[in-house]
Formats: structure tokens, sequence, C-alpha cells
DNA sequence: ATTATCTATAGATCTATAGATAATGC
DNA sequence: ATTATCTATAGATCTATAGATAATGC
């Protein structure tokens, strides 16, 4: 807990092994966001987060962990409210402007741009499989509630052209770093309603899916609410 | 023209330096958008080519300058397409819907899916700045296009929406290789409209896009016929 | 004794250049 | 003489491991 257990480092700081695992990471991030993994050397991570290279491998096995961790981390949270909003007790559009305006936003807020680590080659690598499995967890999220939207084009297609455009923010970000995020989100989700071929939410269908995406104890709005739902609310528009 | 000048390969293969420079190109297409630039070596493309690492070096001053070429004959089909687009005789959301289409089918049939060199971290490099325009060109086209449509969301955040998804196709065709090119290079097409905030094409309007795309001289349908077109076909829908 | 770091380095590259070489062309 | 390749290699890395070291904790 109280950091002093180790020896010093040779750069003077002073933390706990969590707060140097933090540091690795945070500096992972900037380093493979901005130059990619095979570019970014062990030694220019170690150096950003105030230790020796060879001090990274006491806190991961190898620098394709330290890519992991990071996939790991940003997936989650768009995951968790995935699976919330899927079972969410409200009309499918409502809970697929939720869910898009949610993933487009922690994309476009995080640190870093997180996001463009799912366009990185690398993520193709065996060892990678656990976020590729999550990441498939999510489209099929999308999938499940375009599904059930009605449109001539089949919902697979739809469903493709909705993730691309989700996980477009992190192109977008890194061309125009300077937008409104808040209001790309929103525009996103509209956007992708329309994709799917679902009319444009009213007034208060959009204060609902906001509403969604709150929760009492977590006040930065990332948990949904979960309801026992097994009956939806019937589709209001067709 | 006849192969046989300049020293035999070592591999035996024998052939031009236009051949040779077509084989290193070809080997980097494959190789950068599997395993991506930096962690791709000269070695592995020269082995691939059928010469040695150093001959790369005769026909490319440097590495970068491969990724340039592959980057530049990637995006100048699409640009061409654009060029001409902005300035033909027809709607503008047949112009669009064909503008989308096209760029989408190319960057979909393209052998070795060279869309994903667009998500490259390496495009950043400085060197690289004549693609960044080319590519911020392209998308101006389709800003100009999206700016006659008339929509609550700012023109600029549709232009952004429709080129990410455009753009998407790579990582589509990544993670699904099997789908149908010419089916969801048409869906995009539509889904770009969508985006745009534009009323779907009318089955004779989808000819006359699909027309746009014909030349007569060039029987692969990726020119566009100019026409001198100062005035534009009013919009029909509105 | 345990923890978290350090120093030093093995072993394996990787890019690009220097200079030789084996064809054809004049 | 020109062209297109080759062989050899300089010089600079890069990842990961081995083993020492300087703290705290018991």
């Amino acid at each position: 807990m109280s950091s002093g257990v180790g020896r010093p480092r040779a750069s003077g700081a002073t933390a706990s092994s969590q707060d140097a695992k933090r540091a690795v990471l945070e500096a992972a991030a900037e380093l493979f966001t901005t130059t990619g993994y095979a570019a970014t050397t062990t030694r220019a991570i170690a150096e950003r987060a105030g230790l020796r290279q060879a001090s990274l491998y006491y806190h991961f096995p190898a620098k394709e962990d330290i890519l992991c961790a990071l996939l790991a981390e940003t997936v989650h949270p768009s995951l968790e409210v995935a699976r919330a909003l899927v079972d969410a007790r409200a009309a499918v559009g409502v809970r697929l402007w939720a869910l898009a305006y949610s993933d487009t936003r922690l994309l476009g807020t995080a640190r870093h741009n997180l996001g463009v680590l799912y366009l990185l080659p690398e993520v193709s690598a065996p060892g990678l499989a656990s976020f590729r499995m999550e990441r498939a967890e999510l489209k099929a999220a999308y999938g499940k509630l375009i599904d059930r939207i009605p449109d001539d084009a089949p919902a697979s297609t739809r469903t493709d052209l909705v993730f691309g455009l989700v996980e477009s923010i992190a192109v977008m970000r890194r061309d125009e770093p300077d937008r409104d995020i808040e209001a790309h989100s929103r525009h996103c989700a509209d956007g992708v309603l329309r994709l799917a071929g679902h009319p444009r939410l009213a007034g208060d269908q959009r204060s609902a899916a906001l509403g969604l995406l709150e929760t009492p104890g977590q006040p930065n709005g990332s948990r949904v609410r979960r309801e026992p739902s097994s009956v939806d609310t019937p589709i209001s528009w067709s």
C-alpha cells in the first residue's frame, strides 16, 4: 500500500507496485496509439513510465501482455454496457441508440484514443484472442438489437455497417482531435439508427436512452441498471 | 523491356526491372496489410518478391517509400472518381451514392485489403504527407456533396460519419473476409445516403449512379465521364 | 524473507550502404 | 557502359533473462 517496498527507482520517483503498473499502461497507451505497437520499444515505454527497461518484466511477462491489458480495459466498459442493454426494459431503438452513444463516447473520451488499438494489425496475434472474443461479443450485442428492426438490407450487413461506424470514432479522433466528442457521439448514435433502418428517436425516447445509462451508485454513467425483463417494451413505430 | 539486363537473380527467377518493382509492391502489400508496416522486415518483403534484401534498395530509396507507393496507388483511383463526380451532371444524391459505392468497391476488391494501410499508425509519418493530402481531398469531395443535402446535423459531422463508414470496409474485410463485396458496397452506399440525410434512391436513380461510373474506353468502370456542368441537376426530392 | 527495482548482457535481429559481379547494349 | 542484381557488413537496435541490490516486513 504505502510506497517504499523494493529497491528504489533510479529515476528517484517513489511509487507503489500498483502505481508502477499503471504508469507503464499509461505510457504504453500513449505510445501504442500514436506510434503503433511494433514501432514502440519497451525502452521507450519504460523511460516514460520512469523506470528501467528490464523492470517492465516484473509487472508484465512480455510486451504483448501490455497491449492485452490495454485492449481489455478499453473493451470491458463497453461490454458491460452492452450486456446490460441487451436485456434492458426499453424499446429496441432506445437501447440501440444508448449503446451506440455510450460506445462512441467511451472511445471518444478515453485518454489517448485507445480505440485505434482495435485497428492495429497486432490484434490478430494468437495471444490476443480474448480481446477478439470480447469485441465479437460486443458486435453481437449490436446484432441482437438490429435483428429486431425490419429493413430491406439484411441485419448482418446493417450490423457490419453500424459497428464500423461506431469504431470509426477512433480514426476520426486521430484525424481531427478537436471535434466535440459529446456532440459527435449523439450524432453518431443518430446515424446508427439511420443505418439500422430505425426512425429518428423522439425527444422523450432520447431522454429515456440517456436515462438507461445512468446508475445511481455510479456517477460516471458507465453502468446500466439491469432489469429482470424477459418481456420487451413493444416497438412503438410500426 | 525484355528481361535479361543486369545480374541474374540468385533465386533463378528472370524478370524485368518493372516486374521486380511490381513484385516488391505485391509482396509488401500482402505483408503490410496482414502484419503491419513496422513488423514487416525488408528481408521478408524481398524473400517473397524473389530477390535479396539489399536489392530492394535499387528500386526504392527506403522502406517508407514502398508504403508510400502502395498508399498512392490505393487512393489515386478513388480520387480520380471523386474529382470527376464532384462536377458530374447528376443529382447530388446520385453522385454521392456513386462515390460511396465506387470507393467501397475499390477498397473491398483490391487485392490484399489495402484499405487497412490507411489505418496504420505509420501514415502519420512526415514522408507520407502527400498521401494524407490526397485522402483529405477525397474526404473534401464527400463534404462538398453532403454540404448540399439539408439536415439537422452539421454537414461536417455527417461527412466525418460518412467517410468513417466508407473506410470501415477495411476493418470489416479483415474481420469477415468472406462477405460479398458487391452487395456490401451497394448497402454501404445506401447507408451513406441515410447518414447524409438523403432519401433512398429510386431504381432509375441507382441505375444513373452506376451509369456515371461506366466509361466507354475503360472497361473496368473506374473512370467517370466528366461533363462541363456548371449547372447542377436540381434536387428532385425537396 | 519478500518485494521491486537495478545493471549487464546474450542473442537475435534490422535497415541501409559499399563495393563486387554478371548480364545486355553499344 | 549501363543495368540490375549480388555478397558482406557496419552500426544500431530490441526483447527478454540472469543475477545483484536496496528497500521494507517479520
